[in-house]
RNA sequence: GGCGCCGUAGCCAAGUGGUAAGGCAGAGGUCUGCAAAACCUUUAUUCGGCGGUUCGAAUCCGCCCGGCGCCUCCA
C-alpha cells in the first residue's frame, strides 16, 4: 500500500506524493515566542517530526518551513508588562524553544523565518489582495472580505449561509462589515510596536504572515500544511481564503492536524493554566525520551491523555528496547545465520513500514517492533538466533529508531570515566572469583550511583547507563 | 442549534466484516551467590448499553448513555 494521510480538506485519507515527486514543501505553524511550550505543544511538533522522518525514510527531500510568531496581541502585552521590546521579550522564548526542541530531538526545518522579518512579504501579499478586491479599509485597519470567497468555510467544513451577521459575535467594538471578516493589518495603536509602511502605520494581522511567508518560501501551492487542530479555524481556513484569493490556485494539497492531548484525563490548554512545560517534566525526573516515546506512541490523529504514568510506562518500554540492542551488540552469537529469522526480520520491518505509511500508525508500528524483540529474544535464549542475523536486527532497530529517536540516552554522567568504570568492574570480577560477594555488590552499587548498571551474563560481565 | 471525534483488560493502545496486536502494571515460574537482563505461563469467551443487518460484527445501521473538540484567542 501506498503512503497516505488523511487530509482535513477532503476529510478522507488519500495517497500522498509531492506535486514535484522529489521534494516536499510542507509549513508548519511554529510556537508564538510569548511563553515556554508546553508538553501539548510538543505533542503536535513531535507528530510533524515523526511526519518528517517518516517521508524522509520514504525518500523524499524535505523542504520545511517553519515560522516563529513574534509578534501578536499577547506578546505586546507581555512584553510591555516586563519592559522590554518585543524583540527582548521573544528572543528569551525563541531560544528556550530551540532548546526544548532538540531535548525531544526534533529535526530542525530546513527553513526558520520570523514574522518580524517578512512585514515587506505582507504589505505585498495585502496589496494584491487589495488590487483584486478582496480587502476594505475601516479606520487604518485594512480587513479580508469574506464574502468576497464564496469557498470561506470549505476547509473547516463549515456553513455560514444561514447565521447572520454578528448573531455569535459583539460586532459593535469591531469596524468590520461583517463579524467574521478578519484584519489583515492593524492600525497603530498608542505604544504598541508598529511598522510604517505603504498600508499605513500599524503591524500584521496573525494569519497574513503564515500565507505570505508559506508562499515566499514554499510557492503558491505547498505539498503539506500542518498544525493542530485547534487551528483549523479560524487560522488555516483564513490563510486559505487569503492565499487563494491573491493567487487563484490551491493553496495547500493536504492539510494534516494533530489532535490534542489531555493531561491526567482533564483538557489543558494556556487559559485554563494546567499545562507541564519539558522543564516541568525533567524537574520530576523524567527524560525527553520518555517524553518523546509518550507523544509518539499514540497516533497524531486521536486524543493522547498525558499522565506521569504513561510517562514512566514509556521510560520502561525504552528501557527494554535498549537492552534488547545491548544484547545485540554484545553477545557472542554461534556462527551462521538461520534463514527463518532474516525471513522474521524482513516480516518485522515491512509491518513497521506498513504501518508507518498508513497515516503514521505509530502505535501499529511500535506493537510491530515489540513482537519481533519478544520472538527474537526467545530465538536467543534457544540459540537459534545466529551470528549471521545480528546485521539485520540492528538495521530493523536503526530504522525504528531513525523515526522514534528514544534509544540513544541523553543523561551521562561525567563525574566516571571509562577507566575507572572497567577498573572497578575487573576488581568486581576478581572480587567474585574469590566469592568475596560483599565487595562485588559494594563495587556495584557504588557504579549504580553514577547511573551504571552492571549484569552478570553467561559470557561474562556486561554494563550499561541507566 | 450546526459540524466532527471518541468509548477495547488495572492503565495506555492497535485492530473498521471472519472470530481480540503491542506496551506498562500485577501473579507464578526458569536462570542467578544475590541482582539485573531475558524467556515461559497467567490477566478481555469479549470490545459503553440495547436493538437490527449478515452464515458471521469490536468492526455496518438505528437508538440510548458517557467523554472530548470546533463554530471566539489557543498546538
Amino acid at each position: 500500500m501506498a503512503l497516505r494521510f488523511y487530509n482535513t480538506l477532503s476529510q478522507q485519507v488519500e495517497n500522498f506524493t509531492p506535486l514535484d515527486g522529489k521534494t516536499v514543501r510542507m509549513y508548519t505553524c511554529g510556537p508564538t515566542v510569548w511563553n515556554y511550550v508546553h508538553i501539548g505543544n510538543l505533542r503536535t511538533f513531535t507528530s510533524q517530526d515523526i511526519l518528517r522522518r517518516w517521508l524522509q525514510y520514504r525518500g523524499y527531500q524535505m523542504m520545511h518551513v517553519m515560522n516563529i510568531t513574534d509578534v501578536d496581541d499577547r506578546i505586546i502585552q507581555q512584553s510591555a508588562a516586563a519592559g522590554k521590546s518585543i524583540y527582548e521579550y521573544t528572543a528569551e522564548y525563541e531560544k528556550a524553544f530551540f532548546e526544548d526542541a532538540s531535548k525531544v530531538r526534533l529535526q530542525r526545518p530546513e527553513k526558520i523565518c520570523r514574522a518580524t522579518e517578512h512585514i515587506e512579504d505582507m504589505v505585498r501579499l495585502i496589496q494584491t489582495l487589495e488590487k483584486q478586491g478582496f480587502t476594505y479599509s475601516s479606520e487604518g485597519s485594512i480587513y479580508f472580505r469574506i464574502s468576497s470567497f464564496p469557498e470561506y468555510g470549505k476547509l473547516a467544513h463549515l456553513h455560514f449561509e444561514g447565521l447572520k451577521a454578528g448573531a455569535r459575535v459583539d460586532s459593535d467594538k469591531y469596524d468590520k462589515d461583517n463579524a467574521r471578516d478578519f484584519v489583515l493589518w492593524k492600525a497603530r495603536k498608542e505604544g504598541e510596536h508598529f511598522w510604517e509602511t505603504p498600508l499605513g502605520p500599524g503591524r500584521p494581522g496573525w494569519h497574513i504572515e503564515c500565507s505570505a511567508m508559506a508562499m515566499r518560501y514554499l510557492g503558491e501551492t505547498l505539498d503539506i500544511h500542518a498544525g493542530g487542530v485547534d487551528l483549523i479555524f479560524p487560522h488555516h481556513e483564513n490563510e486559505v481564503a487569503q492565499s487563494e484569493a491573491a493567487t487563484g490556485k490551491p493553496f495547500a494539497r493536504f492539510w494534516i492536524h494533530t489532535e490534542h492531548l489531555m493531561v491526567e484525563s482533564q483538557t489543558m490548554s494556556k487559559s485554563a493554566g494546567n499545562f507541564y512545560t519539558l522543564r516541568d517534566l525533567f524537574d520530576r525526573g523524567f527524560s525527553p525520551e520518555s517524553v518523546r516515546y509518550l507523544l509518539a506512541q499514540v497516533p497524531y490523529r486521536k486524543q493522547l491523555n498525558f499522565t506521569l504514568e504513561g510517562l514512566k510506562a514509556a521510560a520502561t518500554a525504552i528501557e527494554r528496547l535498549r537492552n534488547y540492542e545491548l544484547r545485540l551488540k554484545t553477545t557472542k552469537f554461534a556462527e551462521g545465520k538461520n534463514v527463518k529469522i532474516e525471513e522474521r526480520t524482513a516480516q518485522a520491518l515491512k509491518s513497521f513500514e506498513e504501518a508507518m505509511d498508513d497515516d503514521l500508525n505509530t502505535a501499529e508500528a511500535l506493537g510491530a517492533t515489540f513482537e519481533y524483540v519478544r520472538e527474537t529474544n526467545t530465538a536467543m535464549d534457544t540459540g537459534e538466533f545466529l551470528a549471521g542475523n545480528v546485521p539485520a536486527a540492528l538495521d530493523f532497530l536503526a530504522k525504528f529508531d531513525s523515526i522514534f529517536a528514544v534509544l540513544e540516552p541523553s543523561t551521562v554522567d561525567q563525574t566516571i570515566s571509562l577507566a575507572e568504570i572497567e577498573a572497578l568492574i575487573a576488581e568486581r570480577t576478581q572480587a567474585k572469583k574469590a566469592r568475596n560477594f560483599q565487595r562485588a555488590d559494594e563495587i556495584r552499587q557504588r557504579l549504580l550511583e553514577h547511573g551504571i548498571v552492571v549484569e552478570d551474563t553467561k559470557e561474562g560481565v556486561r554494563w550499561k547507563r541507566k
